[in-house]
DNA sequence: ATGTTAAATGCAAATAAATATCATTTGATA
DNA sequence: TATCAAATGATATTTATTTGCATTTAACAT
């Protein structure tokens, strides 16, 4: 079987694109947080440890690459910035985000359930889901108070 | 019974927020665009129609209160904007949207149905939830040729 | 191994959404 | 009608992201 990254190096090769040091760098820092939901800021300073003379440019075409090869999602907390996390096939369509509404703090739940919704959604709408995207606000066990 | 606007007026007053023509003008456009979700320059273009005078800061000092005060959502569609739609309190938490992958189209589905994942989120992850946010990605009706 | 070539990079400049500054205007209340 | 904090418009500024371009590099063929 298939480790995470002979899946990068498959997909890129299909598609034409090079395996760079660049590229292995940025992708083992979605490796070593894999809790993490990393903008391209915080990517970039983690990447520099390894890699200093790699550009900031460079960090945003790569995740907007492993985007587009489904290696990475891209979420969005409303903080200003873009949002990554690793697909490791096994979170993609299996955990949701809690945000909390006092202090911030992103959490997730390992729920789907949502195969009821998408089908009354699809049978309502004649739309075809692939993919979906869902977000809950609230307050975090400590902020509760 | 209160209308919309009524409400709109007591929520300023009850913060000690002026009713100006500018913010009724503004609220306006999203009453006669209920189905759209604006951007701040669509909603300064529209504005502009009725006062000319208006400037962009207003709009996005307006969105914010407004959205500060639940009299309208920001949603976002990843198209490089923040996008609003108005609080009917008869759309709130029952209409999610669809987004076309293909042709970048947002239609709504008039569908909620969370409660059960909501009550099932809140057990198994002590947050307690008051708002959620749902979106779909897929091929619309059109595009699934 | 070496040469070839298109893809990728780093740097700097450019873009665009959103925010901040500040002098002036205006809405609410007395 | 006078008062005054809140709000506005114009402009400058900030910040995330993108782009242009000369240089470098990975992949592939010799
Ligand atoms: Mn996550
Ligand atoms: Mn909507
Ligand atoms: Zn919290
Ligand atoms: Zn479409």
């Amino acid at each position: 079987m298939e480790s995470l990254f002979d899946m990068l190096r498959d997909k890129l090769k299909e598609k034409g694109y090079k395996l760079t040091t660049q590229r292995r760098v940025i992708y083992d820092v979605f490796i070593d947080n894999q809790e993490s939901h990393l903008s391209p800021e915080e990517v970039y300073d983690m990447v520099k440890d390894k890699y200093p003379e790699i550009g900031l440019a460079t960090v945003y075409r790569t995740l907007q690459l492993f985007e587009e090869l489904d290696v990475i999602y891209k979420l969005n907390f409303d903080d200003g910035c873009n949002r990554y996390e690793l697909n490791t096939n096994t979170n993609h369509h299996q955990h949701h985000h809690l945000i909390c509404m006092e202090c911030g703090k992103v959490s997730e739940v390992e729920i789907d359930l949502l195969d009821k919704l998408e089908e009354k959604v699809e049978k309502e709408s004649k739309f075809k889901i692939v993919d979906h995207n869902v977000k809950f606000f609230g307050y975090c066990e400590d902020c509760q108070k």
